[in-house]
DNA sequence: TATTTTTAGTGAAACGGTTCACTGAAACGG
DNA sequence: CCGTTTCAGTGAACCGTTTCACTAAAAATA
């Protein structure tokens, strides 16, 4: 084995031709060069074990085929699966992808710098849950570096953004208990705390107006009384739960089902009801948001919306290539995708049956 | 702001020096320019906000200072911290990460084979439960390319290698019931059935193996007949918790404790017996191995082992660092780490004290 | 002052591909 | 048979850096 790889040069003279032929050969340009000479070269190339070098190829097209991927959180469960979307659909366009992980503004924007030293053609940003300032951007803009942003709340039609529908998923999992008969529902939701970090706030406010809409739509009772703040944490959720416990216990009409505007407060309030001796569903019937791995493994497993968050990246992918390929959109694109609705057992379906 | 980004000969011309000068200057080496240019250089720098092609500079230096990190498995939440006590390593020395997942052999050939075409400067390859062939990494070795492995199950001394002492693991959990008082102790084991993947049944052999060292060190008795399968999967552990109820409703003897081999077979059983009425830690406690981040919000909240995955990533990353900077080592590198005890509720270990 | 050493800076050759402009020969059309 | 087109293939410039070998002037040394 070679301790230095081959090159183009190498292949050329074993085959006794020049490198140029060599390159059209390998990147089978057809009709340029005869039968003849293309198998000789293919044979020497494989002789040689050659691999062509991407790096010399991206300096002389410059283009890289490359695309970053910059991921708030790495650790959210959520972004496997928007990795997944991504790579789908670039792949068969022939880019790689270049991941980075950030958590805060600063760390992002080195990220950026980062890769766009590495010469990139483009970038896919994807805010889990956290808010970022806009102005980098905008720089990005002005220096023409396609860009797409998912979950991100920006100035709308400004960038290529892609958005969760989650008014309507607060909507549709509080609707779903409605429909399995429930006209009392509660919701342990994170808009009364206020948080840090905007972004997750608006997604609180959101969620929390999909539960009044739905409860309006049907002519519940609005219930007012029956929202607990949970902090959109595991801790947040128990607590609330206990609070939910004991105000339904003095209650002459408890609420039957409680919409909890994620997982991880769901979660969370599971273990607070099953301390306090609800039985789940049957004395209480949950539904959430957001489908984490371990959603399914739960005590009941949870009934619960998932976020479209394979289908945000490709079609990220999609729109980014787009650019890549035909130039700057016009206008820019704003995408809103709807969540899934996943049933199990927390709601109680099952027992309708 | 510029459409095509600054070269070094913009900035050559514009301070009106040689480009070269302008290099020495950019990548600080001292005492080569007076102070009055390099003022100049820097000024000139700033003005074209230049930013300088990582591509080019990979190309003249023949290297990328870009290692290539493969992961099986994507969705593990083992890979997040691997990642990060890599990252905390490699990033001290100005190395960068590429991260390519793969799910079988041949993705797994089509990633080296990708990354060594981006001309990465060295590999680590980490196997979460997917056993695979080494002809491939005898080739790396054979091209003389830096690499080391974390957790395969490979010819030992072969390579840089690090592992996970499973052994001693199954042995902590165990002992960790023993030193609470229990003598009569099962386990769910994925060694009964057997697996295709070959990684998994050597894991599942050596954790058994421990259990059985814990209980015969302790002159407890020897368990043979309350050992269950799992087969590592959440419903093979639901499964195995039911026949161990079963089985214990028959006994004079029940025991009062278990030890289940891995997280996900842990949380199934841990639904068997909330079916069959058991309260766990007080009818039954129960130690496991894994340590995901649902592992803390299981109800209760699962005493284990964790997985020195980070350190793992350091180790493999150390590892790297000086292959590249010295050179292969004269012979290769083995390396055992421990697993860490993480005491939760399961174990029962505060109803004690 | 003559010689050596240091300082400050330079031009050009890599690195390994791609691609443009070009050529000589063969094939073709009338 | 001549002019034109197609075919098969080539050399060299270029992409943006790094770095080697070199120089002219200044400083240090004797």
């Amino acid at each position: 084995m070679a301790r230095k790889p081959a090159t183009l040069r190498d292949i050329a003279k074993l085959a006794g031709v020049g490198v140029s032929t060599v390159s059209y050969v390998l990147n089978g340009d057809e009709g340029r060069v005869s039968p003849g000479t293309k198998e000789q070269i293919l044979a020497a190339a494989r002789e040689l074990n050659y691999r062509p070098n991407a790096i010399a190829r991206s300096m002389a097209k410059q283009k890289t085929a490359t695309i970053g991927l910059i991921i708030t959180e790495l650790q959210n469960p959520l972004f496997v699966p928007v990795t997944e979307g991504v790579e789908e659909v670039l792949r068969l366009e022939g880019y790689h992808i270049v991941l980075a992980s950030t958590y805060d503004l600063q760390s992002e924007i080195n990220a950026i710098e980062l890769l766009r030293a590495q010469q990139v053609d483009g970038f896919i940003l994807m805010s889990l849950s956290v808010h970022l300032p806009s102005d980098h951007l905008a720089q990005l803009d002005a220096d023409d570096v396609p860009f797409v942003v998912i979950n991100r709340d920006l100035e709308a039609g400004l960038f290529n953004q892609i958005h969760f529908d989650d008014r309507g998923a607060g909507r549709t999992a509080t609707q779903h208990l409605i429909d399995l008969g429930h006209r009392r529902i509660a919701t342990i939701s994170g808009v009364r705390e206020s948080t840090a970090e905007y972004d997750r706030r608006r997604s609180a406010i959101e969620r929390h107006q999909g539960w009044q809409d739905a409860l309006e739509s049907s002519g519940s009772p609005s219930g007012e009384d029956w929202v607990f703040a949970g902090n959109y944490t595991y801790e947040g959720g128990y607590r609330a739960a206990q609070q939910l416990v004991a105000q339904a216990r003095n209650s002459p009409q408890p609420p039957t089902g409680v919409f909890i505007a994620s997982d991880m407060m769901a979660i969370g309030a599971l273990r607070g009801f099953f301390e306090a001796g609800l039985r789940i569903p049957q004395d209480l019937a949950v539904t959430t948001i957001g489908d984490p791995p371990y959603a399914a493994y739960t005590i009941p497993p949870l009934t619960t919306l998932s976020l479209p968050v394979v289908e945000a990246g490709r079609v990220a992918a999609r729109l980014l290539i787009d650019w890549l390929k035909f130039g700057k959109p016009a206008q820019s694109q704003q995408v809103l995708l709807d969540f899934e609705l996943i049933i199990r057992a927390s709601c109680g379906a099952s027992l309708k049956t």
